[in-house]
Order: C-alpha cells, then structure tokens, then sequence
RNA sequence: GGCGAGGUCGCCAAGUGGUAAGGCCGGGCUCUGCAAAAGCCCUAUCGCGGGUUCGAUUCCCGCCCUCGCCUCCA
C-alpha cells in the first residue's frame, strides 16, 4: 500500500484505487514550444519514480500526460519561425520523448494535445454556460463565473488569501471585458496575432483557453471523476483551481481524488532563469559531460515535497556540477555492488523491468521500497540501499543468496528508473598505438622487476596525456584529465 | 500585502519526544614495487531566544534569515 501527501486535504492518504483494479492518474505534462529543463524534468522523473513505486508493489496504473500545443507561446513562437503550429509542436513534442527516453521515463499510456480535442473543450464550454458558470462577452470570448462555482478556492486556500493586483506582472489587456477579475477565459476570441490558429465555434472564431484542455481530456480519458491528479506547485493555482471549477461544475462530481504536487527544483539557490545563466537543459548537462541516469540521480536525491537545490556552481564559482559528479560516484558504487553480486551468483543477466513485474517482491532491500511507499521517499530509499549494501558481504553469499539479494536490489533501482554505468567504464580502447607500445614496454620492465624503467615509462606516458593504471590482468589506458 | 515552504556536518540531504540515515568532498588505515582502483574507519547536537516536558533538533510562542507562488512558469 503506497501512502502519499494529498494537496487538497494536506495530509498523507492511502492511494486506493476508486475502480477497484487500476490506479489511474493524470498528470499536466509540459508545453511544448521548446526544450525542457531540468526543473521540469524533476516534476517529470519524480512522477515516473510514483508510478514505478506504485506497479512494482503490484497495483496496476493507468497513466495519461497531455502535451500543451496550443497556447500563446506556441502560437507566437511558431509564427516566429514561420512554421504551422502542429509542424512546431512535432518537433518539440519530439524532442521531449527523447529526453524522456534519455532520463528513463516510463511513456505514459496516453498522450493527448489540445489541439486534437476541440470538440470536447466546445462542448464543455457550452455545458457550463447551460449550468450558468459561463458567460459570452461582447468581443466572442467566453468566461468562466468564478463566483458561480462554491468550492472555488479550496485547493489553494484562496479564502485565506488576498490576491495582489499585478503581482505576477501579467498584463490582462485583452480581459477588459470580464464581469469579474477572478473570471478565467473558456474560449478566447480570435485576435489577429493568432493567424491561422483559430476555431469556429458557437461564439465566433477563436480558441479554447488553457485550463480547459486538461479538464477536458481528463473528462474524455478518465471519466468524471478519477483517482489522481499531479503536477508542480505552480499549477495548484490558478490551473489546478480552475479545472475543479470547470470539470467539477460540469459533472457534479469530484474530480479528483488525490491531488500530488511537485515542488520546484532551486539550482544554486534561486530560481532558474534565462537571465540568471543557471537555465539548464537535458543537453547541456550532457555537454557538460554528464549522463541522463546522473541527472536523474540529482533529481530524485531529495524528497519531492522538498525545494532540490541543485548545486552547479562549486565554491570557487565555477561551473563544474559537483552534484552531477557525487552522483557519478554514488551509481559507481552501486554498480561495482552490482557486478559483485552478479558474479557470485553466476549469473550476468540483469533483471528487465517487466521481469519484475511480473516476479513477486522480495525480503532483500525491502525496507529501501517501503520509503518509496512512505510518502515517495526517494532520499531515504537511496540512503536504505547504501545502508543495505555496507551490511552485505558479497563474497560469503551463496549463489542463491546473490541472486535474491539481487533481485531486490534491482527492484528498488526499478522503482527509482536508476541505469546503472557500465562497471568497468572508461576502458583503454582508443589509445595511440604509440602510447599502447610504450604501456607493453612498462608491462614488460615490471615483469623483470625494473621499477625505475617501469616508473620512468609511466612518466613518458603521462606526457602524452595518458594515464596507466595497473590491475590483475595488465593494465587499462586512460585520457588523463 | 496575502499564501506556502525551509533553515540539520565543507556541499547535497533523511529522520526522530530520549542524545542525528545516506551520498559527495576531506582525513586516516589496509592492500598493492610505486601509483591507481578497491575495501574499512573517522568527522555535526540539528538558525536565535523563551516555554511545555524527567528529557526537544523533533511540540508551542516570539524573533532573525532564505526561497517559492499570488491568473496561462513543472
């Protein structure tokens, strides 16, 4: 049974199916008018980590992620670049599954647009203008009544709080005509920036607003009322606020049962940002020369209720990504774990993620998949393995001891999407065959037992950038850095 | 101004009403011709001031500081 905090009732719930058999959730995924960054790849990774927990403790889901491809900045940037909308939000569509498949990501079982379910956010519009929640404006926009809907607020605690007019800086020149300022676009008329991005409708020309999209997708795919709904913090108000209010004020029913919110990845401190330098991409940490399963480690190692600082900048200011790097080490360790185990249980094969599935949990490193359970605790679940590993001893297993230990092993690097690095990594390969003649005559004066030849050969060596490292068999080449 | 989160070892980060997981870095040791690698070991009393309690880092009050959100940013 895996327990979680509930946004809507601030407390840790049990997540049981409504349905009976299947978990089935919603999560708002990203808009796709350019590449995402690592914040957002943190709410991303960290719902994957939930869906992993929940399917490897035998509770089968059902997972929908919409794309946002139809709002202004899709429509403005597409235009900037002089292609159609859909063209444009192929591609960064595109490209957001490859850095989904980079990081590891689980590809949810649905993955709606906005732009495919025009006909679902019309007739929403006109159900709720029936029940008296909307209204037309003169200009052909349409609005949602804020204070038709009673249990506005509720989410966000908005009763107990005041809004600061402009405090987002948002310039809301084209609302002018709102009864209300709360009021929220269900259909926004057709303007002429938005080209040929425009539907018709029984209001005129124009196009859906954004909150619509998700509750009419959750409508269409989940039903009226399902058991989860997620997304980052950002989004509990005004876009979470406002899809109870349009899907609950349709329905008359609860729209979700659970509500799981991510907060915001900090990096050095603050808040990402173009103009700060400290804008990350999946891309640019692996110029960096990092890999998606170290970012992805980074992500995952605090809890997801907690700000994550990631840290890129070291003391001196420089920008060498000292978390990327503990995390290399930390998944060093744990595939050297790996490899032993692997060995002496004689068998190299590691276990598919729907091996695991499919095989029943075991004792080993459970007390690791209970955090994950607790609360999707993925620091002290990483904390329980290296606890679980230092008080192991490879070596005095039987094979079938190894082979368990492994199973369970694996399990809990299933339930945190973690891909191990190659145990033996930065092998020789690619040396010049001058530097590998040089490593054979070393090879050889330490056969006689010549140190000072030996000692002599390695310097010359390392003055061609290489570094010799010796080990059971010989020795392995390596750049030197 | 309102709402919310947070201040735990050099860095990241768990946790608990009874004297604080883990990772990285650093230091020591073992092992190796040396080196590397690997393994082992070591390093905090939990922002400040009160209170409750036999006992608080963990509950309550006040203060200081940081960060996020406040109508289309995950």
């Amino acid at each position: 049974m895996m327990r979680l905090f509930d946004t809507m009732t601030r407390t840790v719930r049990d997540l049981v199916p409504r349905g009976g058999k299947t978990f089935r959730f919603y999560c708002c995924g990203p808009t796709v008018y350019g590449p995402a960054h690592i914040g957002n790849f943190r709410t991303f990774v960290l719902q994957d980590v939930f869906r992993r927990s929940l399917e490897l403790s035998g509770q089968a889901t059902f997972h929908v992620r919409n794309l946002t491809d139809l709002d202004d900045k899709t429509i403005r940037d597409s235009q900037a670049v002089g292609t159609t909308l859909r063209a444009f939000t192929d591609h960064w569509r595109d490209r957001f599954h490859a850095d989904c498949d980079q990081l590891n990501l689980l590809r949810p079982h649905l993955e709606p647009g906005a732009v495919d379910h025009i006909p679902h956010q019309i007739a929403m519009i006109a159900e709720l203008m029936e029940k008296g929640h909307a209204y037309a404006s003169s200009d052909g926009s349409v609005y949602y009544r804020v204070s038709s809907f009673k249990a506005y607020g509720r989410l966000s605690r908005l009763e107990h709080r005041e809004l600061k007019e402009g405090a987002s800086g948002a310039v809301v020149d084209d609302e002018y005509d709102k009864d209300s300022v709360a009021d929220f676009a269900l259909w926004k008329a057709r303007r002429p920036e938005d080209g040929e991005n425009y539907w018709e409708s029984p209001w005129g020309q124009g196009r859906p607003g954004w909150h619509l999209e998700c509750s009419a997708m959750c409508r269409e795919y989940l039903g009226d009322r399902f058991d989860l709904h997620s997304g980052g913090v950002d989004l509990v108000f005004p876009h979470h606020e406002n899809e109870i209010a349009q899907s609950e004020a349709c329905t008359g029913q609860v729209m979700a049962d659970h509500w799981f919110h991510l907060t915001h990845l900090l990096v050095d401190g603050g808040k990402m940002s173009k103009s700060l330098g400290n804008f990350y991409t999946l891309d640019q940490i692996e110029k960096a020369g990092f890999s998606p399963a170290e970012l992805r480690y980074v992500l995952i190692s605090a809890q997801y209720r907690q700000p994550l600082n990631f840290v890129a900048k070291d003391a001196e200011g420089n920008e060498s990504f000292p978390a990327l790097l503990g995390a290399r080490q930390a998944l060093q360790r744990l595939a050297k774990f790996d490899a032993a185990l692997s060995e002496r249980s004689g068998n190299p094969d590691t276990p598919t993620y729907d091996d695991l599935l499919a095989a029943s949990e075991e004792a080993s490193f459970q007390s690791a998949l209970e955090s994950l359970r607790n609360d999707l605790n993925t620091p002290e679940a990483l904390g329980r393995v290296f606890t679980t590993i230092k008080a192991l001893d490879a070596s005095s297993l039987s094979p079938e001891e190894a082979a368990r230990e492994r199973r369970g092993f694996h399990r809990v690097l299933a339930a945190l999407g973690l891909i191990l690095p190659a145990a033996g990594e930065g092998e020789s390969a690619a040396a010049p065959s001058e530097v590998i003649a040089l490593a054979e005559e070393r090879r050889a004066a330490k056969a006689a037992k010549n140190w000072p030849e030996a000692d002599r050969l390695r310097a010359e060596i390392t003055a061609l950038g290489w570094e010799v490292k010796d080990n059971r068999e010989g020795y392995d080449l390596c750049p030197k850095n």
